[in-house]
DNA sequence: TCCCGGTGATTAACCGGTCCAGTCCCCAGA
DNA sequence: TCTGGGGACTGGACCGGTTAATCACCGGGA
């Protein structure tokens, strides 16, 4: 039996360099104050004794807990379809990497879920920050979390955050400019299948689609809502078929449901680009392995959640912070969408 | 202005009920030792303040985090695409949740970091204990992690996980009712695409394959290896339709790959099932998207992430924890396969 | 020689909980 | 009346860091 293996903490580590524990921990946070030659003798023997300070006892002395938080509200059959989710985790992640802070992540079922558990999360300090997602008009976590004071930064547009430092996408412009689009390709009769009624941004999209319509000319058409999964995408598009004066373009609000389109059509005999064209949103990977390839609406997820770690972190710091777009999505054409060649109606 | 606002502890809460910081501590542990009626006040109090106890100062005490870390080693844009994986930590959390558990995520991009980052995660005494995925032929995790002495469930074979505790699914027995299905509907030719080379679980799988096929008298057939993605699955089909001895039937590692699978076969005007009958893994809602729907090997991701946590927990309570298998796969037969009435070759 | 300012380090008081050794009190039994 | 025992609760040490206050020391200018 040898040594009983204590587990080694600051102490043990000031001890064997021959210094006190505050300089250990100035040596750690980089402070100034200690010689370079003491610096290094504690990072040595830090080192040998494999020691990294305990994170719990930093964030109760510091009060400032290096996690932060981010619950997800959908169905988890949903959201593991959903590329866009991952790679905006992966983009937030690795702004949070290189400030050794980490993400804590939950899936939650309903919004009341997740305003327990932010609240939770705030008031046991177990992250410094939260990232709100997927807002609906008039949100009901705007209040509760706004009085609780927790520092977030929420994602949509800010007439639906409610004073919460925002960072969005223009979706109205990206709408305008896949109408514009399709337009431009000779489609007059150009439908869309949308999220939920209550999601702000489906909401955003809906408005900005019939506005663009309006302003070329072209006949309004009867909004279709879903939950974004891919059935309720399946079925829309076969109603929308089945109309008498069918469309002759699809947007869809995401890309699974873009690929169910594309399933329904080959299913109904309708040919893709030929009679039908659809179009894509949130492009991603899947939208090149279809045949033919979806077209799509792409942006740069990974960038955007990166960016909405940064402003996360400025809110904690307390720096000012506006509301701000970043890259409005642009359109990436592909195999799906085609000038029209059958004359329809 | 009222009140400075202090930041309520559990010293407030002690005080405002008129017990000592014990007491309150006690009943929010629910331990025995004080009054119905105490304990009654004491919560009353907590609640009006709006106090719960810092989760940091908790587990500096206890020396317990509460905590579970979870590292993904893949490319974000591919992670995204893998329904596996939300669905897997959707079990995870709905285990965690119920012992106010979190779960920290983390992606990373080669083992080498993973392991970098475990001991970061040990050392800081930020998470009890952790989830390792995606084991591969000697994993270079093992040794590291074992001798550190990290609490930790693997996922994988444990031929694969050297004697970390490890739960899996029988993926070999999977593989071969998948082929013997593929041959009890006339196939001769199978082909299966697999996952990276180095990855346990591919090895398993290709074996296995590789040993029905044998024990069925059927031609082998060279393997291809892919790295998940679709568009590699994708490339590898093309490859094996163009062979001149084309495979009637593939089996496809995941479900990303299998989709890819069906717009190459669309592509090069090879009709599923009449001509070429493909077979998914991982069935997820992708898979009744697309035109013919897909059959797959499907089982519980949800519940095998459920299993997996629970284990976990029994290993950092340190109760004795057994390797065991969860649910074997199973077939769900959809559009994708057929009996073979175009005779090839 | 004395004082002064700056560098490099220490000291001790926190941070907000947990937990254990006691203290106090009340009631049953001798 | 005294003793014993158990339930209810308190006090304070501790967990492992951070940080403000303090101090020793040294070289240089008056």
């Amino acid at each position: 039996m040898s040594a009983p293996a204590q587990r080694i903490t600051i102490k043990e580590v000031a001890a064997a360099a021959g210094v006190s524990k505050g300089a250990v921990s100035i040596a750690f946070n980089h402070k100034p104050g200690l010689s370079e030659a003491t610096r290094e003798r504690i990072f040595t023997v830090a080192r040998e004794l494999g020691w990294a300070p305990n994170s719990s006892a930093r964030s109760l002395s510091t009060r400032r807990p290096d996690t932060i938080g981010l619950a997800l509200c959908r169905p988890a059959r949903l959201l593991g379809l959903e590329p866009f989710y991952m790679d905006f985790i992966s983009g937030i992640e690795s702004v949070l990497a290189e400030r050794s802070c980490s993400l804590l992540l939950r899936l939650v079922s309903s919004l009341d879920e997740e305003i327990a558990l932010q609240e939770a999360w705030w008031r046991e300090r177990q992250v410094g920050g939260s990232i709100l997602v997927d807002f609906h008009q008039d949100d009901p976590r705007i209040a509760p979390l706004t009085s609780l004071g927790i520092p977030a930064v929420a994602v949509g547009h800010p007439d639906l955050t409610g004073g919460i430092p925002s960072i969005w996408t223009d979706d109205a412009a990206a709408v305008a400019e896949a109408v514009r689009y399709l337009a431009a390709l000779g489609h007059r009769r150009i439908a869309r299948v949308g999220g939920p009624a209550g999601l702000g941004h489906s909401a955003i999209r809906e408005r900005a689609f019939q506005d663009t319509l309006r302003a070329l000319g072209l006949p309004p058409t009867t909004p279709v809502a879903t939950g974004f999964a891919g059935e309720e995408g399946a079925r829309a598009t076969r109603s929308l078929l089945l109309r008498p004066e069918r469309p002759t373009a699809i947007v869809y609000d995401n890309d699974i449901m873009a690929v169910a389109g594309l399933g329904v059509a080959a299913e109904m005999g309708v040919t893709v680009p030929d009679e039908l064209s659809l179009l894509a949103w949130d492009d991603s990977q899947l939208c090149r392995l279809t045949h033919p390839t979806l077209s799509a609406m792409s942006h740069d997820v990974h960038g955007f959640g990166a960016e909405v770690a940064r402003e996360l972190f400025d809110v904690i710091a307390g720096r000012p912070v506006r509301p701000r777009p970043v890259m409005t999505p642009s359109l990436t054409p592909r195999g799906s969408t085609a000038s029209l060649r059958t004359a329809v109606s």
